[in-house]
DNA sequence: TTATCTTTGTGAATCAATTCACAACTTGGC
DNA sequence: GCCAAGTTGTGAATTGATTCACAAAGATAA
């Protein structure tokens, strides 16, 4: 089966977040264009996002919300589940293991490291909080096949050397500082200070038109 | 002047903060191919956005290091500098503010909101705390053109409403919610959680072949 | 039964982003 | 002074993403 491309990923996992939410208030159908609307896109695209899928509609009634949430899954989830580690429970490691906590059943979010000696040892926000010096045997034990970089930037490349060694899969860094990683990696760069530099650029030229 | 596309504007924040790393190391010169290795692309791709910049390099010695930030300052940087306010200051927020805290003179953090009374009338990370009921009007008063939305899910479409009533001109939204405002807004999102089932998605890929 | 309506799925077209390929150009070496 | 070297700037080509445009289909109503 093709791999679909990063941006349809993107949208896929919007997409079923979403249609979670309408379960709630018992929506049982959804037209493209409905789904589109939510997500400020075009029908279009929605469905040729869900054209990838190779999943069809129901004529003229749209598509079955839980349906569709399954079929999503069985392409984007791993049947397993994929465990995770937050890597940095400062304020933003916080703020995220608090996010994920629950949110998606197929990723675990099972350890957390600092050097914090605070934390060491203690559970926070649901999350076991491991020493530095555990990274790699932790990561190796408990197969952890993805870690969210969260440590300050002064750690950024160091740490990084570690994760990278302890045979992770998979980086999401939100480290100001960009990752060189071996290939078999996958890397997932965000800087939050581009974004909001993108706001200020975009926001200073919408005002002087 | 034309306006540059979102991806150069992203690519040239990232140049710069490169460039200012490489000053304290005191280099003078860089080549678009050394540019480009230390942001994994291509060295094309950074002359391309250079190129957009009207700017060209000293030949065989490649862009002075020092110019260089100067013209993508002129470029993407307000001269009067623009006014930011963290809109809910809980790990998010403070993750946040610690990281902007000072990086962008022409960015300036002037004002956080809550609605926790512990964190009203306090000085945190640098930042002057409010409640939610002052937003409106400092906003206005303190003339911030751009919020930083990070405030629980929950809250989200309420503070949403709250903000673009105040007349702010660019959001950067962190909230799961998508948000809908009038089109004289600047909206950017970013959604942590699909991040993350992004690299999951990948992770699985790779994996499997 | 037949016409009408609405929404989908998708080939073709368009638009956007990236890469290829190379002429142009100084500088440093000889 | 002349040649070789190395890097840039950019037109053209390619690749990727989005949108257009419309045939297809089955439910509904007359």
């Amino acid at each position: 089966m093709e791999t679909l491309p990063g941006k349809t990923v993107e949208r896929l996992s919007q997409y079923r977040r979403r249609l979670l939410n309408l379960l709630e208030e018992d929506k049982e159908f959804i037209f493209s264009h409905e789904l589109a609307e939510i997500l400020q896109i075009t029908a279009v695209q929605v469905r040729r996002d869900l054209m990838l899928l190779g999943y069809s509609s129901v004529y003229r009634k749209g598509y079955p919300i839980r349906k569709l949430i399954e079929v999503i899954g069985t392409r984007l989830d791993n049947v397993k589940g994929q465990n995770v580690a937050i890597i940095g429970m400062g304020n933003l490691g916080m703020a995220l293991s608090h996010y994920l906590y629950g949110i998606r059943p197929k990723l675990n979010i099972v350890a957390a490291f600092d050097i914090d000696k605070e934390k060491i040892g203690k559970t926070i926000a649901g999350i076991e909080c491991f020493g530095m010096d555990r990274l790699d045997s932790t990561i190796r034990t408990m197969d952890i096949s993805i870690g969210v970089m969260t440590v300050p930037q002064f750690a950024a490349l160091e740490v990084a050397k570690l994760v990278v060694k302890s045979g992770i899969k998979g980086i999401l860094n939100f480290t100001h500082i960009p990752l060189h990683v071996p290939s078999d990696i996958y890397l997932e760069e965000y800087d939050m200070i581009t974004s909001l530099e993108k706001v200020a650029y975009f926001v200073k030229e919408l005002d002087s038109q």
